[in-house]
DNA sequence: TAGGCTCATTGACCTCTGTCAATTCCTACG
DNA sequence: CGTAGGAATTGACAGAGGTCAATGAGCCTA
C-alpha cells in the first residue's frame, strides 16, 4: 500500500484560529476530539519518552517507524529543498499527533522547541489500535481534516498576504491559543526563533523583524522580550491580518 | 461538534506528484483506496448531478450541506481574501471528495474546469455511510493524511520555490498524471487558465506566462497549444523543479 | 563581572516579481 | 469567413521584500 512522495504526518498545525479564543485548562482538551477513554487505551500501550529543547523527534527521510503524540512542550514540523531553503509547515502542541505517514519514509522533520515529552508508538501497533477503536478513527479522521483546513488558509496566507499581514496573522494564531493578561489583553509568548517564523511566513528574519518593528511603532503591539507580545489593538490587528488595513512603512 | 475556522473539504488535490507516473485506467482506481464494495454501497444513496464548464459546485460562506465525489471532470478550489485576493489550494479530478467540512459552514469555493458530474450526499448521510463502514473510514482517513502531505508540499513551493521551480513542480505534477505522447515524451495538459495556474502558484499570469516562455525558449518543453505541453527534457526540468537548476532569463 | 555565543535589529542596496499597458492569439458565434 | 471578446503574451517600469553587512541585546559559562 502507500505509494510514494509527500511528507508523512497525521497531526499538523494546530497553531490555526479556533473560535473559542480563550484557553482552557490542558491544550489537549480544548483542541482533542479523541475520546478520553480511547487514549487511556492507548496510553497503556506505549512509553513516554522526554526531549530536550532542539532534540529531533524525527528525521526526514528515515524509516515511518512510529506515530508520537505530544504530551507536553511543542515541536516544530519543517519541509527542505535540496539546497537548504525550508519552510516550517506547521508548530505542534500538547495533544498533537505526527508521524502518521502515508509513506514508508518520513519527509519532514520534526524538532523540540522547547522540553517535549511524546508518547512512541510503533507504527503497526498504532495501526491495530485505531483500526480497534472506531471513535478513535473518526476522531482521527476529524482532525486530520480540520488540519487539511488549516493548511488550506496557510496557503492562502503564502500565495497572497503582504510580510506585514503574514506576521499579523500568525501573532492573532497563537493568542487565540492563550489567556488574556492581566489587563485583559491578548497575548502571545513565542517558544520559537525569528528565523522559525520566518520560515512559517515564508519570508527572511529581517522582514519579520521590520514588520514587529512597524507595529510596535504604530502602537497595535507592545513587545515584553522578543519573544512575547501584548496585543493593545486586537481589532486594528484583526483587520491588517485580513487585508482591510495598511501600517505606516515608518 | 466541529468548532469552527478553516476551509471545509475532505478531498483536495490529487495533483501531487505520486511515484508510479504512469497513467491508469481510471483516476480512480489508481489515486483511490477506497474499497470499491463500498463506493458501490454508496452509489446506491445518491443521485449524479452534471454541472457545466464555469459552474460553481459548493460557494465559500454556504452551510456545509452536502459532500460531492467528481466522477467526471475536474474543478478547482478556492479561497480568497476579503479584497478580492484569490488562491487555487487545489485541482480535484474524478474520484476525489469535497466539503467534508469541519465547520458548519464552506470555506472555500469549487468550480468546475470542464463539464463535470458529480455524486452528491446530504450531510449526515454521508457521515452515517462513513460510520457504517469501517474500511471506508480507513481509507478516507487515507486519503485526507496524502492531501494533508501534498498541502504541505504546497507551503514549500509556494514559501520558498521562485517562480521558474513553481511553474516546472506544476507541470510535472500534472504530467504524472497523464500518459506519455507517442515520442514517449511526457506530457500536461492545462484544463484551467493561465489566471488560476498563477493562483495555485501564487504568482501572476503575466510571470507564469514569462516561464512558460523561457521553458520553451530553452528546449525543454514544447508548447502545443497554450494548454497543454510537451516536456522535451523530463531529467533537467525535474533539476530545475528541484531548485538544482537555471534557466537563462533570455 | 567579563567574555563568547546566538539571536534580533537596523541599514543600504538590489532583484525578482508585480503592475500597468499594449498587442497578439484563440475561439465562438453570427 | 469575419468579427467580438476573452485569454495569453510581451514590454517598460516600480516596489516589496531579499541580500549582505554591521550593530546591539540577552544569556550562559568561567
Amino acid at each position: 500500500m502507500m505509494t510514494a512522495s509527500g511528507s508523512e504526518f497525521l497531526y499538523t498545525p494546530s497553531a490555526g484560529p479556533r473560535p473559542p479564543p480563550r484557553a482552557e485548562a490542558e491544550g489537549e482538551a480544548s483542541r482533542g476530539s479523541l475520546p478520553h477513554a480511547d487514549l487511556q487505551g492507548l496510553a497503556a500501550e506505549v512509553r513516554i519518552r522526554a526531549y530536550a529543547t532542539g532534540e529531533t523527534l524525527q528525521r526526514d527521510g528515515d524509516d515511518a517507524m512510529h506515530v508520537m503524540n505530544i504530551r507536553t512542550g511543542s515541536v516544530k514540523v519543517y519541509k527542505q529543498l535540496a539546497d537548504g531553503r525550508r519552510a516550517v509547515v506547521g508548530f505542534l502542541f500538547a495533544g498533537d499527533f505526527f508521524g502518521l505517514a502515508a509513506l514508508e519514509v518520513y519527509s519532514s522533520g520534526v524538532e523540540a522547541l522547547e522540553p517535549v515529552q511524546a508518547w512512541r508508538f510503533p507504527r503497526a501497533v498504532f495501526r491495530q489500535l485505531v483500526a480497534d477503536r472506531p471513535l478513535l478513527e473518526a476522531a482521527l479522521l476529524r482532525r486530520v481534516t480540520r488540519d487539511l483546513e488549516t493548511a488550506q488558509d496557510q496557503m492562502l496566507l503564502l500565495s497572497r498576504k503582504t510580510a506585514m499581514e503574514r506576521l499579523t496573522s500568525f501573532i492573532l494564531q497563537l493568542a487565540v491559543r492563550e489567556p488574556e493578561d492581566a489587563a485583559g489583553h491578548a497575548q502571545a509568548h513565542f517558544r520559537m526563533t525569528r528565523a522559525d517564523m520566518a520560515d512559517y511566513l515564508g519570508l527572511t528574519t529581517e522582514t519579520v523583524s521590520r514588520c514587529f518593528t512597524r507595529l510596535r511603532g504604530s502602537g497595535l503591539i507592545r513587545l515584553e522580550h522578543s519573544s512575547s507580545v501584548v496585543v493593545l489593538h486586537l481589532r486594528k490587528l484583526q483587520e491588517v491580518a485580513a487585508g482591510g488595513a495598511l501600517i505606516s512603512p515608518a
